[in-house]
This record gives structure tokens, C-alpha cells and sequence, in this order.
DNA sequence: AGCACGCCGACT
DNA sequence: GTCGGCGTGCTC
């Protein structure tokens, strides 16, 4: 038989099929070695056929008779290949564990002891002086399945071990050993579902199109998918569950586990390469029957799939940022269709594009308006800071907010501060001549980081000393700029002086395990308030948690960005939802020197229709998503001119299109937001497609920018960008 | 990726 | 004349 082939090379020009033969019959999705060329490399078998149009080479070795990848995932790459250009062996890569691809992990075998005879049997065949022996049979008496000799080891020694084992009494053998991800401990409530809840698993067991699960933070969601996730095991079939990331996934991991046990396999980035491998290896194999992982989580070769859910989906996590680009919601829906399978979106601030195919049939629209502890939602206060910046222009935190967290601190009840923005204070600027610091990679002005006594770089991570006096007056009257999480904890201290705090960003989680450790010692009351960036917006569940505070709440207004006022509303709406979520009523204060921005009032009204009309038709009139398909083509070289002059060439190119095909509605080229960014200089060409019958061009601008990525130069697609720097 | 082929500049 | 620079092309 002949094998076609994808090499384990991501380069356009070696992502096509290689025939080779071999002997022994392989199945489809066979990982092997092959000579190719020179070299030899691995690959991974996708077609398999009677004959070559070439001279075929032998196989040189089958890693794994298993599959490694399943047959749909095959259907997947072709699928990915041809709509979005993404080349085979970027698909494979993501299905398969990447230790395990690069032969850095094998399985971890251990020695398992078991019980040759019944026990009664075996007591006679001991003497009774040997006390130990006779203790170490009892405690095998009824492991039919034996116990692993480094757990035995734990309570005897290997001595007494060894020695029933020669007496034949005992079984030494070689055993699979799975290496599990361990998972915090959660007490399990019995929960009785309330009618919204039992509606809504109903509905979704009997839906014939996608579902968007839209509940109010806090209205049980988690508990619906568990009784679908039931319900499709018990019919036979398996299920997907996507979180956004790890942060959120240890609490739902640990839910999920109390509930389904063994059949449940984790998979995200904060496992060690054993464990990934290990739960993808429970999960190939049928045994784990759940997946329950971030994004890449959908690549996962479990079969006979009878729902995937994707929690929060609204949540940008979802949407992969490096190569290969791919939007977690689009395979789903492959996967859905090759599966015929359920598929739920669930959100309590859904996307606009999401809500807008609720909206119009496309999707089944299933609504929760209350929370499952019957309290109301928090009552949020919108705080103008302009009045405060004349009162107090030092001061972070207005007035209000700093009595409503004293009243919190009294009651011995927990706060939660979210600002947007790391570090201490985003620019310096020189009070005498207006100096600001900039980086030396990137056309961006530098963060100051007190605690770390350094400006740094937030887009290309470069790091400076601080500053003591301007470098080109002297002067050493330097003016912070806007806020960050540094500066509200300093604040915070200086105000209630002996209180725990704990600051949850980018800078406090570097090291593994970090995440964890900040979120369970505020669960567990070790802290009174939590000051965090975007991470304590996600789907944590602190009971203790009455109040929550957002400073500079107008921050992500100003990003020029189509989806702007979509995400502020989400987070806002988000960061809300922390509060209040057991049986203690929860306020939210927000200051914004910006209260008239139209989000606000349905913000603090809990109004998700009212802003969704509103964003909608601004959405309409201004031809963005869901009324367009936006394609941003970012051209990224080393020399300026030569980058802008073949952003130019691409926009004629596309220019050219447009006038031959009605297709095309807009163009625009320009320079990047950041048009400097590690060195790199970038421009970039916005061309607007109907939602209708855009394939054909699309595909046609997806060779276009093929072309341009040359040694120098380099292009990159993203549609309907969430990111525009 | 890794290696050969091939076509121009400066050398024992 | 030839050694070697690295741009281009190929690997079933």
C-alpha cells in the first residue's frame, strides 16, 4: 500500500501529500518517520491509496499503531486548508500534543503488585511471626486490581514486599501509569434546578441549531451544562466543554470532576507535558468520555461527540492570536455538522455577532433573567470623576468608593478593584518641557513599574531604568500619567494602612502555579480586596465578594476599534457579576471621567437589549461586522519604505479586484496603530466583503497576501480583527 | 529544515 | 583560472 504523507514542516512548499510504502498495513493517522530529501523527518499519514504517480521511499518507523490523529480531524485540515489556507501540518500540529510530536514524552510505566491467590489461600502459605506479610495481604485483600508497589512502599517496606513476591504470593507487573492534572477540592452542594434551568437543559437536548445559552452572571449556566454533558452520556455520546482560560478552569475543572470522576479529561496549557499527554492519550482511547479544556481543547480526538459547549463565547481567549489564526467557534461548528451533534454558546454578555444570528433564527435563543440564589443583580453606580479630579486630583479612588469599601472592610466582607491597566502609571511626561519616554523597539510610550523601579515596554517587553530626572532638561519634576494597578494598591494601603491585598496581573502570575495561588487565598478570606486587570473579570465565583469597583471604566472607549464599546460592556457587565453571588447583596461602583458615553446607562441598567440595538445600528451604518466581513491585512517588514511600498502594491492589487468584481465594497490602506512595533515597521490594508457569498473573493485576497510574505517581509490575515495594534 | 546546484566577485 | 558567497529549488 502507499501512504500519503504531511511532513512535520511548516513551510508552504512542503505542505502537500509525500507517498512512501511500507509493508505492514497502517491506518489512516499513523504518526511515522520518513526520509524526505537528505534528512529524514516525521509525518503524519492522512491518505492511503493502490499507487504512486512517484518513486516511493520506505517508511523508516511507526511512532504509534494507534492514530494519532482521527479521521474527521483529517476532514478538518482539508476543510481549514481550503476555506482559510491554513496549511495541513499547522491543523495536525494542534491535534496532537506538542512533547509528544517532538518525542519528548513517552507513557510512564510502574510496577503494580496484586494478589496471586484468594486471600484465605494465602494466609495459610505465611507464618504467623511474619506480622508484616499478614498485614500487607489484608491490605490487598479485596484490591482485586492490586495497588502501585510506590504506594505500598509508602506503608512497608521493600524488603517485606519483595519477599511475598518470590514466595509467589504476590505479582509484580508492569502497568500504564496515567499521570493526572490535580484538581482543587470543591465541597459539591446539592443543587436543586430552578424551572428557568430545567427549561433551558430541556430546550437545548431538543435543539436542531445551535444554541446561544444567554443567563445573567450568576444564573447557573454551569449547572445546565452538567445536565446536558448527563444526558448526552447516558444516550452513548461525548461531549466538549471550552472554558476561556486557566484562570476560570480550575473552579469549573473541579466541579466537573466531583461530578463525572474518571471520565472527564482536562486539557490547557497549565498542565505539565505528562499530564497533557497522558489525558489526550484517556481521551484517544475512549476512556475519558469529557473534555473539558481552553481553546485547543476542540482539536481533542474524541469521537461520537454529542454536544460541545463553548462557556462565555463571547470571550476573545477563543480566537487564536498566532499561527495558525482560527476562530474556536468555526471548527466547533464543523465539528457540530460532522457529528450532527449539539452545539451551545453560552454568555452572559454575548457577542454582538452571536446575538445578531440569535436574533434572526440563524441561532435558538434561550434566555435566563435571574439569579439561581434569588437575589437581585448588584446595584451599579456610575461615578463621575471629573467632579473628583477638582476636589482631589491626587487621589485614585473617589470619595464614595473609598467609604463603600470602609463599610465592606467592617463587615468583614471582600472587595474586588478592577483597572485596566498594569503597572504603576502608564507615562511619565516631564513637567518642564513634556519629555515622555518611549521605546527604543516600538513606536509606544513606556509604563513605569515602581515595584520593579523600571519603565517598561507592554508590547514588546523591553525594560528601562527609571527615571529620577528628565534626560533632556534635568528637571526632576516628572508627572505620572494614568493609573494602574500599582498606584490603586499603594493608594489603598495609604488609606486603610494594615489590610491584605493582593494584586492580580500580568506582573503577579509569571510563575506557574501563581494564578492559583492568588485566587484560592482569596476564596479562602486570606484577603480583603483583590485588585486585578482584565483577569478578575472571568468567571470566578467568590461568594464573599460585595463590592466591586472599576477605575478608569472609559479606558478601552478610546482604542479605535469597531468592537470597542461591544468589549467595554462586556467586561463592565462581566466584572459586575462578581459581586453579590451568594446571599449577601453586591454593589458596583464605576468612575469614568466619561459618564455620558451612551454605555453606561444600559450598563448599569443590566440592559443588554438596549445596548445591543444601539450597537447594532451603529454597527449598521458604519458597514462593520455583523453587517460586513472585515479583512485586515497587516504588512510587517524591517524597512519602512520597502513596507509601505508593497502595502501599496497589495492595495492596488486589491484595487484591481474591486473594480472587476462587485464583490469588494471598501478599501483603505494605512499605517498600523502602532506602526512601529519590535523593530518592525507595519501598514495595513482594511477591505470590506459582504456576508454573503465572499468566499471565492476572500480566497482570491488570501493568494494575493500569500505572495508577499517573502524573506523581508511578512503578512498576516485576520478577519474581523478583535486586534487592531 | 537541510542540502545541492548555480552563477558572480576576490584570491593562493 | 578556482574558491566560496548565499539566492533558488527540491525533497515522495
Amino acid at each position: 500500500m502507499i501512504y500519503s504523507v504531511i511532513v512535520d514542516l511548516s513551510t508552504s512548499d512542503t505542505d502537500k501529500y509525500y507517498d512512501y510504502h511500507c509493508d505492514e498495513e497502517l491506518s489512516l493517522g499513523v504518526f511515522v518517520k520518513v526520509p524526505f530529501g537528505r534528512i529524514t523527518k516525521d509525518g503524519f499519514i492522512i491518505d492511503i491509496k493502490e499507487k504512486s504517480d512517484y518513486e516511493t521511499k520506505e517508511i523508516l518507523k511507526v511512532y504509534d499503531y494507534e492514530p494519532v490523529i482521527i479521521p474527521e480531524m483529517i476532514r478538518l485540515c482539508h476543510y481549514l486548508k481550503e476555506n482559510y489556507l491554513i496549511r495541513y501540518i499547522d491543523s495536525l500540529r494542534l491535534c496532537v500534543p506538542s512533547e509528544y510530536r517532538n518525542g519528548r514524552i513517552d507513557i510512564l510505566v510502574k510496577n503494580n503488585i496484586k494478589l496471586t491467590m484468594p486471600y484465605e489461600e494465602a494466609e495459610h502459605l505465611i507464618g504467623i511471626r511474619a506480622k508484616k506479610q499478614i498485614e500487607i495481604i489484608e491490605y490487598l485483600k479485596d484490591k482485586n486490581d492490586g495497588v502501585l508497589e510506590s504506594e505500598l512502599a509508602k506503608l512497608f517496606t521493600y524488603a517485606q514486599i519483595n519477599k511475598l513476591v518470590s514466595k509467589g504470593i504476590l505479582e509484580k507487573s508492569e502497568v500504564v501509569h496515567n499521570r493526572q492534572p490535580e484538581v482543587a477540592n470543591i465541597e459539591s452542594k446539592v443543587i436543586n434546578l430552578t424551572d428557568a434551568q430545567k427549561n433551558a437543559i430541556e430546550t437545548i437536548l431538543n435543539a436542531k441549531k445551535t444554541v446561544l445559552l444567554n443567563g445573567v452572571t450568576g444564573s447557573g449556566k454551569t449547572e445546565i451544562y452538567m445536565n446536558v454533558i448527563e444526558n448526552i452520556l447516558k444516550n452513548g455520546q461525548n461531549a466538549i466543554m471550552l472554558v476561556p482560560e486557566i484562570s476560570l478552569t480550575t473552579q469549573i475543572m473541579a466541579l466537573f470532576r466531583n461530578r463525572f470522576g474518571k471520565q472527564i479529561a482536562i486539557l490547557h496549557s497549565g498542565l505539565s507535558s505528562g499530564e497533557k499527554y497522558d489525558e489526550w492519550r484517556r481521551i484517544r482511547s475512549g476512556e475519558a468520555r469529557i473534555v473539558v479544556g481552553a481553546r485547543s481543547a476542540i482539536f481533542a480526538p474524541i469521537k461520537n461527540l454529542g454536544v460541545i459547549i463553548i462557556d462565555e463565547e463571547h470571550d476573545s481567549s477563543y480566537v487564536s492570536e498566532n499561527n495558525p489564526r482560527y476562530r474556536t467557534i468555526e471548527i466547533a461548528k464543523f465539528r457540530q455538522k460532522e457529528n450532527n451533534s449539539l452545539l451551545v454558546l453560552g454568555s452572559a454578555t454575548p457577542s454582538i455577532d452571536s446575538y445578531y444570528l440569535a436574533k434572526n433564527g440563524t441561532y435558538e435563543l434561550v434566555r435566563l433573567t435571574s439569579r439561581v440564589n434569588g437575589m437581585d443583580m448588584p446595584e451599579i453606580t456610575i461615578k463621575d470623576m471629573r467632579e473628583q479630579a477638582k476636589l482631589n486630583p491626587k487621589s485614585v479612588l473617589s470619595q464614595d468608593l473609598v467609604s463603600k469599601i470602609d463599610e465592606v472592610l467592617r463587615r468583614k466582607e471582600q472587595a474586588i478593584i478592577y483597572i485596566n491597566r498594569r503597572g504603576y502609571s502608564s507615562f511619565l511626561r516631564c513637567k518642564k518641557c513634556g519629555y515622555i519616554p518611549k521605546c527604543k523597539n516600538c513606536d509606544v510610550s513606556l509604563t513605569y513599574h515602581k515595584e520593579k523601579k523600571q519603565l517598561i515596554c507592554h508590547y514588546c517587553g523591553e525594560k528601562y531604568k527609571e527615571l529620577t530626572a528628565c534626560p533632556v532638561c534635568k528637571n526632576t519634576n516628572l508627572k505620572d500619567g494614568n493609573t494602574g494597578t500599582e498606584r490603586v494598591v499603594e493608594e489603598l494601603k495609604n488609606l486603610f494602612g494594615n489590610i491584605r491585598i493582593l494584586r492580580f496581573d500580568n506582573d503577579t502570575t509569571q510563575r506557574k502555579g501563581s494564578t492559583n495561588k492568588i485566587l484560592t487565598e482569596f476564596r479562602q478570606n486570606k484577603a480583603d480586596i483583590l485588585v486585578g486587570t482584565q483577569m478578575v473579570v472571568k468567571g470566578h465565583d467568590f461568594p464573599n465578594v460585595t463590592l466591586v469597583g472599576v477605575i478608569d471604566a472609559d479606558l478601552a472607549l478610546y482604542n479605535n476599534n469597531y468592537r470597542c464599546n461591544e468589549v467595554t460592556f462586556q467586561q463592565l457587565t462581566q466584572v459586575s457579576g462578581r459581586a453579590g453571588r451568594d446571599s449577601k447583596k453586591g454593589e458596583v461602583y464605576i468612575q469614568t471621567y466619561n459618564p455620558n458615553h451612551f454605555i453606561f446607562n444600559f450598563v448599569k441598567n443590566y440592559d443588554y437589549d438596549g445596548f445591543y440595538d444601539k450597537e447594532v445600528a451603529l454597527r449598521e451604518v458604519t458597514d462593520f461586522p455583523p453587517f460586513s466581513l472585515v479583512v485586515k491585512v497587516l504588512v510587517v517588514g524591517k524597512d519602512r519604505n520597502e513596507t509601505s511600498s508593497y502595502t501599496l502594491r497589495l492595495y492596488d492589487t486589491i484595487k484591481e479586484m474591486k473594480n472587476n468584481n462587485a464583490c469588494i465594497t471598501k478599501i483603505k490602506a494605512s499605517e498600523a496603530p502602532i506602526n512601529r512595533l519590535n523593530d518592525r515597521y507595519r501598514y495595513q490594508v482594511m477591505i470590506w466583503l459582504p456576508v454573503d457569498n465572499y468566499e471565492s473573493t476572500l480566497k482570491e485576497i488570501y493568494t494575493h497576501v500569500d505572495k508577499i510574505n517573502t524573506g523581508s517581509i511578512s503578512a498576516f490575515i485576520d478577519i474581523n480583527p478583535i486586534n487592531m495594534i
